[in-house]
DNA sequence: TAGATTGTTAATCGATTAACAATC
DNA sequence: TAGATTGTTAATCGATTAACAATC
């Protein structure tokens, strides 16, 4: 039942090579050689080769690749081939932002529902998404068929509300919360931590600094 | 002058560090071995002696690290020990997001400015900041010391911009944009791709379901 | 068929972990 | 001093790159 083991480092390399292939099917390209790719997206034509035979042939000896399958078979990979319910906790601005942002749901990434703890915002729309309360999420889990929740609250509410929504089924969390979650291992969590990512930045800057003096 | 290179994979560990020995901090923690910090952050001790031992020894034998101590030092090396002033291009939802996030404000990232080219925004504070038209941004910079550059704009307009503010001195790019920015090599860039993380989301969602079927 | 390019094995490189002498 | 724990070297593991036979 278990399948080849994938890295993470491959994983995470596959949403870009989607993206490319779904700009060069955009553009009217039918095929592409891992060689030309490589160079497109400045890695190693070797790499590409390697990352796409984890998941089986896609290509032809002497021809490249054919964009469109290669776009459709990473999607399905990535599981761009279904669509996936998700709620957001917490309607500050980073909640709303994400309610907001249109693309999601074209990857098929559905905003349903949207919380918060504020009764200020209850009832505040956010792209035709009503805010409701916190309280009222054990009902909406049990009438509404969630896969993601997003958790955009403040970090010292992150864990409670985590352990929450996993005891009410959730499987998979989008952690904005600059903490880390210690759940089930069953449960996916793919953490964004805004302030580590600028502290990489600032590294960066101070590092050049200190080099250049 | 040129330090020995420290490999992507340390840095990017270096902000999780820093964040738990500030937790160690104000909980009134005064000393903590690497075993002990391994087994709350879940790494091996020996990753955490040799990250550390990158950038010297904070330690002492027989006693371990001295958390005050650690945790300004490894702050000095993410450079949060000065302060950066920060644009923001594009003043959607998810730039005003960002430059609500008090946060960043704390770790010394003061957001100096918010650009738009939506006529409609003009003049519309967020958080006492004023929403600048981006015709405004040359003599913004002339007049401002920025050093980082937040690009939260529709895809399409990132180069551009990345190569407009390149040229008028910005060294460092935050980019939220879902698109690669090339750049000269000398100018930062630290990428968050929102969507690429949803899709990786997605990927173990889907593998979970598969393996389980 | 000849040329191109994959799929895949082998070689290299780099990062992580283990081990232990140094030393507080 | 004895015990604890670092700093650092060596061993292992994993990921990337190179090479090339297979084959379209």
């Amino acid at each position: 039942m278990e399948e080849k083991e994938i890295s993470r480092a491959v994983i995470k390399r596959l949403p870009r090579y989607y993206r490319y292939l779904g700009e060069l099917l955009e553009s009217g390209t039918e095929r592409i050689s891992s060689g030309e790719l490589s160079e497109r997206m400045q890695v190693t034509a070797s790499q590409i080769r390697q990352d796409l035979n984890n998941f089986g042939g896609f290509g032809q000896q002497g021809y490249g690749y054919n964009v469109k399958h290669l776009h459709t078979e990473i999607g399905k990979i990535l599981g761009l081939d279904q669509d996936y319910n998700m709620i957001i906790i917490g309607a500050g601005n980073l909640g709303q932002a994400l309610a907001n942002y249109v693309k999601f749901e074209k990857n098929g990434f559905l905003v349903k529902g949207l919380f918060d703890v504020n009764p200020k915002l209850k009832g505040v729309a956010v792209r035709g998404i009503v805010i409701r309360m916190t309280d009222e999420l054990p009902a909406f889990l049990q009438e509404h068929d969630i896969q993601i929740a997003a958790l955009t609250l403040p970090k010292q509410y992150a864990k409670e509300m985590a352990d929450f929504l996993v005891d009410h089924g959730i499987r998979a969390i989008w952690n904005f919360a600059h903490t880390d979650l210690h759940l089930p291992e069953d449960v996916i969590i793919e953490n964004v931590h805004l302030s580590e990512s600028l502290m990489q930045l600032s590294y960066n800057i101070s590092r050049y600094s200190r080099e250049h003096k």
